[in-house]
RNA sequence: UGGGGGAUCGUCUAGCGGUAGGACUACGGACUCUGACUCCGUCUGCCGAGGUUCGAAUCCUCGUCCCCCAGCCA
């Protein structure tokens, strides 16, 4: 794998760590972590956050831990880490020996709470959910204090030891912090601290039936593997104050600060775990890794490299504004990557029989055909043609309108590599009306793909020769949904209804070029004159090949098609 | 009507008192055995109004708009 690029753009965290460094602070470390619940699979935007930690920490020779922020076991799953710590791999970053788990922490955060309590900051409290709600006050009126707000610190120990315990049942008593019932940010009111859940845990089981909030908790964790800069999304700047108060009320050794910046959002596709869980629940995808998924897996089955991926990463940048990315970067980000490193492939996806009446019946020559255009290395193929082969329905028209260049009746077109060929007659099923073959005449002058007489051809179509040809399912993707902003709001309809009917359509007759008989499961391809394809790394084999597109090749000439 | 944040080309994003720059997109053109790639070129931007200054995207004042917060989620 190419090594990382440890050079990006500045951004605003950069220039506060370069203050902090000036200024000497944290000893003159930096260290970052990535903090993933394990409650759903990464997508994209957790690739944002990804680059910019673990890429923080290798351009200032620092360090970023891969942290679980695992203190909700009613929604957390070994599944969900196993298969973070896949696609954090796949996109190249390494987190060495420091794999922590919040959970790993629980006994230290248990005595830490026990020391707030004795410091008279925090206190069990017994009303229900509900009352706490009410007690809470809302955004313009200040919350009212609950009666068991002053009980003794004996009381509350007693009372947290037995929560500890099993005594209670779930939701019979919380702790909270004692901050201030009336402050303007209502996450200072007096926040919940630890809850009561008779569920087993992924990892400590039933060891634990009491579970610290993720304010108490993250704070803690950051002081305890003593990160420098925290770094979270825009949604947790009111939590900010909460965290410092923590900090501050324990004084920990390591100080940590915390950072936020705008999470990534991506027109035409959702990024929110609930959403992407629904999409999987409801099957209106195949999975988690279904190829239109913004997920990591769903890229990486799509044929996205980590490469592409990172640069995509690179490109948006990191501020504090809020925006949406216009997915056509990514598209592009791809594109960049796979034309340096796709070998190119000739690949009939909607075959339309043409027989040269001219060519000899049993004759078969091998052309060679250039492996890729960018990479002189990559060498040359041997390709097979004969007297009968498929071209592409649509490089055929009978009637083409005036910007149309490729072949139509009485018009030659090169095919590439090959020879120049010319239509003489158009065959059409005679129940139907359509047409089945194209009978056409070649000039055996112009083999390999060049005119003696210096005769110019406007068009050069890609082509498969029949009797060699082998068979594949392709399957072509698109967007995921046809808004560009699929959360829009729309009188009694939801994401769910703008999902892209043709978000996925399979071809199941495509003619290849027999090299790729062989195609390697996870190998990438560049179909010319098509687009990226790649071969399906779960289902593709060598009796039956499957490709995924991962994005079209630029068309200008689709852009006149339509704009007329 | 509380508190916390944010506004720069169509979209992201630089800028830190001294010529508003880059990327993507779009649109032209060159090249071309991929209507790809590459290369040239063009278009469009400092939320608004005042003020300070020789000079303001940047500093000050007053507005406007957008986002986040009332989970025993993270």
């Amino acid at each position: 794998m190419a090594e990382i690029e440890t050079k990006s753009p500045s951004n605003f965290i950069k220039m506060i760590i370069d203050e902090d460094l000036k200024a000497g602070k944290n000893e003159s470390r930096v260290a970052t972590r990535f903090p993933p619940e394990p409650n759903g699979y990464l997508h994209i935007g957790h690739a944002k956050s990804i680059c910019l930690n673990f890429g923080l920490a290798k351009e200032y020779e620092g360090t970023c831990n891969l942290r679980f922020d695992d203190t909700n076991p009613v929604k957390e799953d070994v599944e969900y880490v196993e298969s973070i710590k896949e696609d954090v791999r796949w996109l190249g970053f390494d987190w060495e020996a420091r794999e922590y788990y919040a959970s790993d922490y629980f006994e230290q955060l248990y005595h830490l709470a026990i020391r707030l309590i004795k410091d008279g900051k925090a206190y069990v409290d017994s009303l229900s959910a509900d009352e706490i709600r009410e007690f809470r006050g809302t955004l313009t009126e200040p919350g009212k204090e609950s009666p068991y707000r002053n009980r003794s610190v004996e009381e509350n120990l007693d009372l947290f030891q037995r929560m500890r315990d099993g005594e209670f049942e779930d939701g019979r008593h919380v702790l909270r912090a004692k901050i201030d019932m009336a402050h303007p940010n209502l996450l200072l009111r007096d926040p919940t601290l630890y809850r009561i859940r008779k569920t087993a845990h992924h990892r400590t089981g039933d060891q634990w039936c009491i579970y610290p909030m993720y304010d108490y908790t993250h704070c803690i964790s950051d002081a305890i593997e003593c990160i420098t800069h925290s770094i979270c999304t825009l949604e947790f700047e009111n939590n900010r104050a909460l965290y410092d108060w923590v900090l501050e009320q324990l004084g920990l050794p390591c100080r940590p600060r915390q950072y936020e910046f705008a999470r990534l959002n991506l027109n035409y596709t959702v990024l929110s775990k609930r959403k992407l869980i629904q999409l999987v629940t409801e099957n209106r995808v195949s999975g988690w890794d279904d190829p239109r998924m913004p997920t990591i897996s769903g890229l990486r089955r799509r044929g996205f490299t980590p490469e592409s991926i990172r640069t995509f990463c690179e490109r948006i940048g990191v501020a504090k504004a809020n925006s949406i990315v216009d997915i056509a970067l990514l598209e592009h980000t791809i594109r960049e990557d796979l034309n340096k490193s796709a070998p190119r492939m000739m690949a009939v996806l909607r075959p339309l029989k043409v027989v040269i009446e001219n060519y000899p019946e049993d004759k078969v020559e091998l052309l060679e055909a250039v492996n890729n255009p960018e990479d002189p290395a990559a060498g040359t193929r041997q390709v097979p043609f004969s007297r009968e082969i498929y071209i592409e329905q649509e490089d055929f028209m009978e009637d083409p309108p005036k910007k149309y260049f490729r072949l139509a009746p009485g018009r030659e077109v090169r095919l590439r590599y090959a020879y120049f060929i010319t239509c003489k007659e158009v065959i059409k099923d005679p129940a139907n009306g359509r047409i089945v073959e194209l009978r056409c005449t070649y000039d055996p002058a112009t083999r390999g793909g060049d005119a003696p007489d210096g005769r110019k051809v406007k068009a050069t179509l890609h082509w498969v020769s029949a009797a060699q040809a082998v068979g594949a399912q392709v399957r072509l993707y698109d967007r995921l949904f046809v808004k560009p902003d699929p959360d829009e709001k729309v009188e009694g309809k939801t994401f769910l209804d703008f999902i892209n009917p043709n978000s996925l359509e399979v071809l199941n007759d495509c003619k290849l070029e027999p090299a790729l008989a062989q195609a390697a499961p996870g190998r990438m391809f560049q179909f010319e004159r098509l687009g990226y394809f790649f071969a399906d790394p779960k289902e593709c084999a060598a009796g039956r090949l499957v490709f995924n597109r991962t994005v079209t090749l630029k068309d200008s000439w689709a852009r006149i098609a339509q704009n007329g």
